[in-house]
RNA sequence: GGUCCCGUAGCCAAGUGGCUAAGGCAAUGGACUGCAACUCCGUGAUCACCGGUUCAAAUCCGGUCGGGACCUCCA
């Protein structure tokens, strides 16, 4: 199993710190508004990493975060007249909804910053006890010039970001290039600390949070490129402070989702909300796995719907092989290796195993299913088709596809055979009709 | 101003030093079919451009042109 590592940039063998298991942690949203569809690609894209490591048997401990607390919740819930708790939580439920609607699992531990106050409190403490923070009216601020290897994630040294005309002005900072740990707040919700009332900014919470509950360091952690700095790269200089390590041993970015060769960002209002799509969304799904995780994908509606037709053809050729198992009654036989199968197997696997290489998964998607298109076609090829049909089944759980097929029920089956008959005995007619029914029905 | 990424067929996209450059969509020819749909078989590439390194370059190096990202909240 490769990794490329952003920390190192390098493609790596991936090693777990703990036999067997896999923690790791990937930046969720702040919940201000629905998500939109750029968003979905690190919902979709670590799932698939969570479900191919469970695959290989690795037990994975997944985590992802909520940022309940922000300057931007506090201004819609002024705007609503809700309590910033209201807007969270209202936010929280769509995010579930959405991450649902694009095929990922919702059961992984998402702490809120709200419920870690006291564990990022305790960090920013230690950090300023160690002179790698200080205080001024009540904010905190990181001290980046006592962290000589500030920049090793993204590349960039001090030098250069200093000469950088947009870093922010602040009088208050002892160099424009420090960071809040925490801020003095006079408008909604506030939490107490050493410092005064105020809460905690945005780059502690991750790493509090790891801490808190893998107490260390972690395998992988991930999230869209745009993180790396300056996000990650605080939690890492955070970290490396007190602890003297990366955070994680692999660091994973993903590109972004662009519109019209553009970065599609709420900021700019060129988004679409995933809840907005109203798609077949595991078409979407595969949209966005079409590409390797790291590469922009610049996103359509032409090429979308490329992708949803493709989705379609794969669902209907499995749930084809599937029913003609299933008329057979051949789908609980037990499934005998054909050579052909096996090597669409270990292109998969390979292409998996090489930085989760989706798009080369997908294309031995493809191929199983040609092959089974193939033997659909010729006579008593139930072995060849059950190994297709359960390769399909791993391919689609990897990836998180679901074709939502289910076994039929007798009255399916008698009307799928009623229309076999009156085909045979020429009654057009009646065949058209029972044609439509069970064409309605996803059967043909 | 600083840092970095990308440019492969009409479209999407893999490949990042070595046989005839994967795969999909679209187009087109054929097969199958009661009519369809579905499906199968076939058909397409001076790898942005110029120069260099090498026995060998889409792949490495330099330059040109074009597109984009980050340096500010952002997946």
């Amino acid at each position: 199993m490769k990794i490329y590592n952003t920390l190192t940039n390098k493609l790596e063998t991936f090693k777990p710190i703990h036999k067997n298991t896999v923690n790791m942690y990937v930046c969720g949203p702040t919940v201000y508004n629905y998500i939109q569809i750029g968003n979905a690609r690190p919902v979709i894209f670590f799932d698939v990493v969570r479900r191919y490591f469970e695959h290989l048997g690795y037990t994975v401990n997944f985590v992802s975060n909520f940022t309940d607390i922000d300057d931007k919740i506090i201004t819609k819930a002024l705007e609503e007249e809700k309590t910033e708790m209201e807007i969270a939580n209202q936010f929280i439920e769509a995010f579930h909804k959405d991450v649902e609607r694009v095929g990922s699992s919702t059961k992984y531990l998402a702490p809120r910053v709200t419920e870690y106050m006291s564990s990022i409190i305790a960090y920013i403490e230690r950090l300023v006890k160690k002179d790698f923070a200080y205080q001024i009216d009540g904010d905190v601020y990181f001290r980046v010039s006592k962290m000589k290897d500030y920049g090793i994630l993204s590349g960039r040294n001090v030098e250069d970001l200093t000469s950088g005309a947009r870093v922010e002005i602040n009088d208050k900072k002892e160099n424009p290039l420090d960071f809040t740990l925490w801020k003095k707040t006079d408008v909604g919700l506030k939490f107490p600390s050493p410092w005064g009332e105020g809460r905690p900014g945005w780059h502690t919470e991750c790493v509090a949070m790891i801490e808190d509950i893998f107490g260390g360091p972690i395998d992988i952690h991930g999230g869209g490129a745009d993180l790396m700095f300056p996000h990650h790269e605080n939690e890492i200089a955070q970290n490396h402070a007190l602890n003297h390590n990366f955070v994680a041993n692999y660091w994973m970015h993903n590109g972004f989702l662009n519109i019209n060769d553009q970065k599609m960002s709420k900021s700019e209002g060129n988004y679409i909300f995933v809840k907005d799509l109203d798609v077949d969304y595991m078409g979407f799904r595969l949209f966005t796995l079409s590409t390797y995780y790291r590469s922009p994908i610049n996103f359509t509606d032409a090429l979308l719907e490329n992708y949803i037709t493709e989705w379609q053809k794969l669902k209907r050729t499995y749930t084809q092989a599937f029913y003609k198992l299933d008329l057979a009654e051949q789908l609980d036989e037990s499934v005998l290796p054909i050579e052909a199968v096996e090597t669409i197997k270990t292109n998969f696997m390979a292409a998996m195993d090489n930085d989760f290489n989706t798009a080369n998964a997908i294309t031995e998607l493809q191929n199983i299913a040609k092959y089974t298109n193939q033997k659909i076609r010729q006579k008593d090829q139930y072995s060849e088709l059950l190994a297709a049909v359960k390769t399909f089944e791993t391919f689609f759980a990897i990836l998180g596809l679901d074709p939502k097929t289910s076994r039929m029920s007798k009255a399916i089956k008698s009307m799928y055979y009623e229309w076999a008959d009156a085909r045979k005995n020429k009654e057009y007619d009646k065949a058209d009709r029972l044609r439509e029914a069970l064409s309605q029905k996803g059967i043909l």
